[in-house]
DNA sequence: AGCACGCCGACT
DNA sequence: GTCGGCGTGCTC
């Protein structure tokens, strides 16, 4: 009696026991992946993390289909990791587990139908569905449910196809597809009977009446003679300015052969530099003072003012890990980056880097997680969003998380919702191995725990290069648009300064932290605002496509010209966004080139480059973006950064606003003055007394650390309080009511800490799903651990309530 | 999560 | 009478 306990990629807390042959148990590790049928018919890919011989006792486990890996291609830490995750986050192992894995890695079954084998049907005995499906297969020897969906038109096809199966015309069968296909490129060489050097003459002889053939032929000696490696079809073809299909022809009359070979699909050709890098004296300074911090401590966070030179001061600490044979991870929190940092690191560790997020395909991410498991020279630094914290490291020595203060570093959804920072900071400790957090702008939480001593802090004052810190006006738009010094959303200054930096050739960065054309149309006859059907959100107005969207769900529709409520035509913008500051500055400065970005211009792989070089390139002179242009990009001819509109970031209903406001506008204003002359920002606000903004402008970091550290405590918020959000889903407003309700009670009397809600949030509906929120409070002193026990217990009581049990109730632990 | 089962209203 | 809606329960 031989076992498996397994982990399915599904939202399943539980692990299962499936039963295995005594050969089996002796092949199979901890780590490998094995097919497992599960329910009625599907067969999925399960993680093995146990092997014993204690039979389950309630049920007879099934046997697995197959084992699917020679070695485990998930190591004990990751298991552990993941296990913590799971605890921690509170969520399934199973969510856990198909997170982390590259998707082509987990393969789902699928049923094929196929005919029976030389069977005779009379097919005046089938009905009309049956025999579309019979003709189908005619035509076709499989078929797949979703090709039947699409044949009988219709939802539901089991029916009849179980009426085939009984008809005995039918068989169904699970199969697993491999996704994952290595990359192979095609060489050429001649033909094995020309080993031997016998046969050349007598070839080029047969050859006399084809010429292009022959000069193929040619080429190929004189080819493989310089170049001295194997020639694949496509140089071959290039170099001759000939097709395939001669090639082809060659191939068939047995002169040339082709073959295949393996090759990764990122693959890095430059050129590695040789210079040394040289750090400044600031940079040297926080570079011991990390290496000194890491003697005692684990987690250093490097605090460094925007272009202070942190990715160099990275490159040194990378080139010591590496030196000493160990895997670094560097974590960035948009994939949008990574590009600019992978050019400059490669440019140092040349192949040794590699690039790990979503946008990459399936095929790319198995290659780097088999890489990174190999402990390959190819994936000695990985870079990477997030996600790359679940890869199979071995000899994990160093993670950098570069911009640790960004948000998008914790996952919303779908779960586990995790942080990367902090689950990084885990990871590090189970392999022994350290953490530098790097920001200009730290979280509040990372710099108590610096401050507190949990965490080293090392921080540089002054930018790189002794540029100067960037030159920060307000203006004052309750003053100007009195004065009517407004030119649409432009002030006099900012033109002014716009017209300045362009007359010197500079370029500007205006800031606009909303997308599309203005928010919200309204009618002006009866203040009637068009609103999505499916959420409870005010529909955008989007100039380019002249259309109306909801940004929670994609609606779209074409902008109306009329009043729906009352027939006016009389229909106004308000509010505004990146769409309409450019469609403004078009008109304002004819002659300078504009470009945008935010969501819908940088789509697509490369969308986000291609904006990005152009500006670089200097073919763009304004570039308006949204908070996409506050995350670390570098551009060395800026000189002014205009902040359209600041008190819109400030007035968030979100206990992070003022934090998170600062931190933007930092990091936009950082963009400003890279090279000798000192940058310029314009902050266009209603609220130049408001703390926040004088802590931008004076760039006191402190100031708004100690400010906001004090609400946060008065207030029962992090770095003080843990908190937990509960969020409640269901399409029946009066059920979701009666249940939050229910929920927030119980969880007020066994809890013995604060409890918030059952709230209804600002957009109380999407997706024709009602929301309600209750938040969770857990101080310092009490134990997370508990507590998240308790709330699990009631949480399982409440989905035994028969009729709250449609909630979907989704759980945040250190909701962002 | 998926998937089947089962019960109910609305159409050929 | 069937089709399709979604509430319920289970998966080793």
């Amino acid at each position: 009696m031989y076992f498996v306990e397994v982990i399915l990629p599904l939202y399943l807390a539980k692990t299962f026991t499936y039963s295995i042959s005594k050969a089996e148990f002796h092949f199979i590790k901890k780590g490998m992946r094995v097919a497992v049928p599960f329910g009625k018919s599907k067969i999925y890919t399960a993680l093995v993390i146990e092997i014993h011989q204690n039979k389950p006792e309630l049920y007879d486990a099934k046997e697995i289909h197959q084992i699917l890996d020679e070695k485990p291609i998930v190591t004990e830490i990751q298991i552990g990791h993941w296990q913590w995750i799971a605890s921690y986050y509170m969520c399934a192992i199973g969510d856990v587990y198909r997170g982390a894995m590259p998707s082509a890695l987990l393969l789902e079954s699928e049923t094929v139908i196929s005919q029976k084998q030389d069977l005779f049907v009379d097919e005046s005995l089938l009905s009309d569905d049956e025999y579309l499906v019979y003709q189908a297969l005619q035509q076709q020897n499989s078929l797949k449910v979703q090709d039947i969906i699409s044949i009988l038109n219709k939802k539901n096809i089991f029916p009849v196809i179980q009426k085939l199966i009984d008809k005995n015309i039918l068989v169904l069968q699970e199969e697993l597809l491999e996704s994952y296909k290595p990359k192979l490129v095609r060489y050429v060489r001649l033909h094995s009977k020309y080993d031997s050097n016998a046969g050349l003459s007598e070839l080029l002889e047969t050859l006399k009446n084809a010429n292009k053939q022959k000069e193929i032929v040619l080429s190929y000696f004189q080819l493989s003679a310089t170049e001295k490696k194997p020639l694949t079809v496509k140089r071959l073809v290039e170099a001759t300015k000939s097709s395939a299909t001669i090639v082809k022809a060659l191939i068939e009359k047995e002169i040339f052969e082709d073959y295949f070979i393996q090759e990764d699909r990122v693959n890095f050709k430059g050129k590695i530099t040789d210079e040394l890098l040289q750090l400044s004296t600031a940079q040297k300074k926080a570079f011991d003072g990390i290496k000194e911090n890491f003697t005692q401590k684990d987690v250093c966070l490097l605090h460094g003012v925007t272009s202070s030179g942190k990715t160099e001061i990275y490159i040194k600490l990378i080139e010591e890990y590496l030196d000493s044979g160990q895997q670094i991870l560097y974590l960035l929190p948009e994939i949008a980056l990574t590009t600019q940092l992978v050019g400059r690191l490669r440019t140092y560790f040349g192949n040794k880097v590699a690039v790990f997020h979503s946008k990459y395909n399936n095929n790319e991410r198995v290659e780097v997680w088999n890489q990174v498991l190999q402990n390959s020279e190819k994936a000695q630094v990985v870079i990477g969003a997030r996600s790359a914290l679940f890869l199979p490291f071995c000899n994990l020595g160093f993670i950098i998380v570069d911009e640790e203060h960004e948000q998008t570093f914790k996952q919303v959804d779908p779960a586990p919702r995790y942080h990367a920072r902090d689950a990084a900071i885990v990871l590090a400790s189970s392999h022994k191995s350290k953490v530098l957090l790097g920001s200009a702008t730290p979280s509040l939480e990372t710099y108590y725990n610096a401050k507190s001593g949990k965490f080293g802090l090392v921080e540089i004052s002054e930018r790189f290069g002794n540029v100067m810190m960037p030159n920060i006006k307000l203006v004052d738009l309750k003053d100007k648009y009195f004065r009517k010094k407004m030119t649409g959303h432009f002030s006099d200054v900012l033109i002014e300064e716009i017209t300045n930096a362009l007359a010197l050739g500079e370029q500007v960065i205006l800031f606009q932290n909303r997308r599309g054309y203005s928010p919200i149309i309204e009618c002006i006859t009866c203040g009637n605002v068009p609103q999505c059907q499916q959420c409870d959100v005010s529909l955008t107005y989007h100039k380019h496509k002249n259309q109306l969207r909801c940004h929670y769900c994609g609606y779209a529709m074409a902008k109306p010209t009329h009043c729906h409520s009352c027939s006016s035509v009389d229909l106004a913008t308000k509010g505004f966004g990146t769409e309409q500051i450019e469609h403004e500055l078009i008109s304002i400065f004819p002659n300078a080139k504009t470009g945008r970005m935010d969501q819908d211009t940088t789509r697509g792989k490369f969308g986000f480059e291609k904006i990005i070089d152009s500006f670089k390139n200097r073919e763009i002179d304004i570039l308006v973006g949204t908070q996409m242009l506050a995350k670390g990009l570098d551009f060395d001819n800026v000189s002014l950064v205009g902040i359209m509109n600041a008190d819109n970031m400030l007035y968030h209903p979100d206990f992070r606003a003022f934090e998170r406001s600062f931190q933007m506008m930092t990091q936009v204003a950082g963009r400003a003055g890279r090279s000798e002359k000192q940058g310029k920002v314009i902050i266009q606000t209603y609220n130049p007394n408001h703390n926040t903004i004088q802590q931008v402008t004076n760039n006191d970091y402190l100031g708004m650390y100690k400010e906001q550290l004090y609400d946060r405590q008065i207030y029962k918020y992090p770095p003080y309080f843990k908190i937990i959000k509960l969020t409640l889903k269901q399409r029946d407003f009066d059920k979701l009511k009666e249940g939050s309700m229910w929920l927030y009670h119980v969880m007020k009397q066994n809890l013995n800490i604060p409890v918030f809600g059952p709230e209804e949030p600002a957009i109380s509906r999407i997706r024709n799903e009602f929301i309600r929120t209750i938040i969770i409070k857990i101080p310092q002193e009490s134990s997370m651990i508990s507590t998240k026990k308790t709330i699990q217990k009631i949480l399982n009581s409440f989905e035994a309530v028969a009729q709250y049990r449609a909630i979907k109730v989704a759980l945040n632990v250190d909701f962002y």
